[in-house]
DNA sequence: TATGAATGAGCGTTCATTCAT
DNA sequence: TATGAATGAACGCTCATTCAT
């Protein structure tokens, strides 16, 4: 059984790594650097990780699993689904804007050639509860009958490049702005 | 001027590094073997460029703006506004498929640090006639008053999701997919 | 007094690293490598050694000794000297090959700068038998009159280099193989 | 065509690690200290030799044709055998006391699992003068009948042992224990 | 302009050794 | 004794960049 200092080492590296990678990218954050900010010898980390890459592919998973997670952390089965839709398109981007690192980490690396050494089965795994929420939706006819894989691109797309233009500085969202942001999607899914 | 000799080189370098970082990502990618592939000299690629990043970036802009300049290619501003969208929408999407390595690298480089080095206004250009193209539909109540920025987010996200399916080779899009695409879109953002 | 737990774990470690370097050099045999495969952990080594080099030259004078004493196994004093040499020229090809590990670690490490660590006194005494048993013979004119020291690294040099002939896999030697082989030795070194 | 320049850089790589392996050992000789006493950049080392493996094979094949040629250097094809085997039983000797450090490079080399990444066909080229040499000894009836490699083994072993007992300064070798050597394999291996 | 050998800082990684348990 | 996580110096090697030609 893992003691509280495996878990604090092993998730300084990923804390640490977490911040490089979202501030300077993937070869600009060396693991000596990593080290030095996780408070760790060098050689430590490779105890926990076989490489670089393999380090960095853990805190793919283990970041998109909880993000994921999180996405339905207040989904509330009882009421109607364009709420729960609401719910869940809002909680997208406010988990990114109050976790921008993770959400630039996660966006660098899926649109990486990292993302390609990942088995197609195990992304699946971790997108399988997005896909089921819409795939039940289109089903039960309250969506459009579209592929349901065109349908989770066509949510988690728009509501990635909202998020970007938030965190870009360049635009300050209300929360109308989510609002009608949340319609412009809501209004293309929905069921005519 | 430049001589045909000169377009060469330059547009072989590009050819390139565009090669081989949609293939291998910025990493990867050494000057070396840039110089290879594009068969000049090591030397020979900083007489056209300052640096590896300066020729990214420049690659870049170079990309973003032709790829713009293609989407409004069959534009015609005599059509109403759904069929001159719809065009614009599968092109977007057609664009990408033709030329994929172009796709990845621009992705790749839009979700990487290197992008906050290109000065906001440059960006802003080259995406100005996308921002033109939906605010002036906004103006005139053809679609939803939502900021343009919002609009354009949403737009480009959306088809981007979707090409990154397409492109995974995970899903084959017919092309009543793309319409289906389309629509999801269009009823999103028309105004009601 | 040791109890054999002792025994058992020093002769693991001796095993595992015996095994290790004779099939991939000094480097390529790293500490962690031989605890693993002596099934103790990285520490425990250091209980029984004081560093890697220390194990390594333990470990050829222990193998060293167990050799020489294997040459004399069969002597049988009493007999003519031709045939004890004999005896002993045989032994010394069919030892090494029936322990080719051992013949390589052997080998390497006399070829190495590692027998330069240990102190020529002590390697005189692990060469002894040989060279006492060869000096008898040169004293009662038996063999030629040749220093001895030449004559022991004549005899062991050339039998060395037919174990590795052998070992090679290049070439099979059959029993009559053998008998030319000793004949070549003794002819070149009894008295006219 | 390779200029003197050429020639300085790769050549004083070569002798750099000559110098330290055959003092310090394979894994005691550090590319960055090549490079220092090569007074090349680290990098530099790496335009002429894929890795510090393939370096250290090429210098192999490289001492060890030039041994080989030496050793025929002072050959007389019109002397009896007899004359010619001990002009070049001597000059093994010779230019292996003249040339220590090479002398214990190869013999490093050849004891160490270096040996078997080089293809055994490569090998045999480099050993076939003092195969043909002798084979053709055999075929005249001049030497005893016994399968050439064995002769050949027997030969060089018992030539490097005896080389090594005098560079390890433990015995001082006069000319005429060098005569005797040469008579103590001669009579092993000359037709009775 | 064009070359490509040369540079050397800096990378990812290894591994002999230590020490708290 | 025995453990094995942790250390960090040192390794082999890469690659953006320079500069003499």
């Amino acid at each position: 059984m893992k003691n509280n200092k495996d878990f604090d080492k092993k998730d300084a590296i990923f804390k640490a790594m977490l911040e490089l990678i979202s501030k300077h990218g993937f070869h600009s954050s060396p693991m000596s650097e990593v080290a030095k900010q996780a408070d760790v010898a060098a050689g430590t980390i490779y105890h926990y990780f076989k490489s670089k890459d393999e380090l960095i592919c853990a805190l793919y998973v283990k970041l998109k699993q909880k993000n994921i997670e999180n996405l339905f952390k207040n989904d509330d089965t009882a009421k109607p689904f364009k709420d729960r839709f609401r719910s869940f398109y809002l909680q997208m981007i406010n988990e990114a804007i109050k976790n921008p690192k993770e959400f630039y980490f996660l966006e660098q690396f899926a649109n990486s050639p990292y993302l390609s050494t990942i088995p197609k089965a195990e992304l699946s795994v971790l997108d399988s509860p997005i896909y089921d929420f819409l795939r039940k939706a289109v089903f039960t006819q309250v969506l459009r009958d579209i592929p349901p894989k065109i349908l989770v691109a066509f949510v988690t797309g728009s509501a990635s490049s909202i998020i970007k233009l938030q965190l870009s500085g360049e635009f300050q969202m209300t929360s109308s702005d989510l609002e009608l942001a949340f319609f412009t999607c809501w209004d293309g899914i929905k069921k005519a």
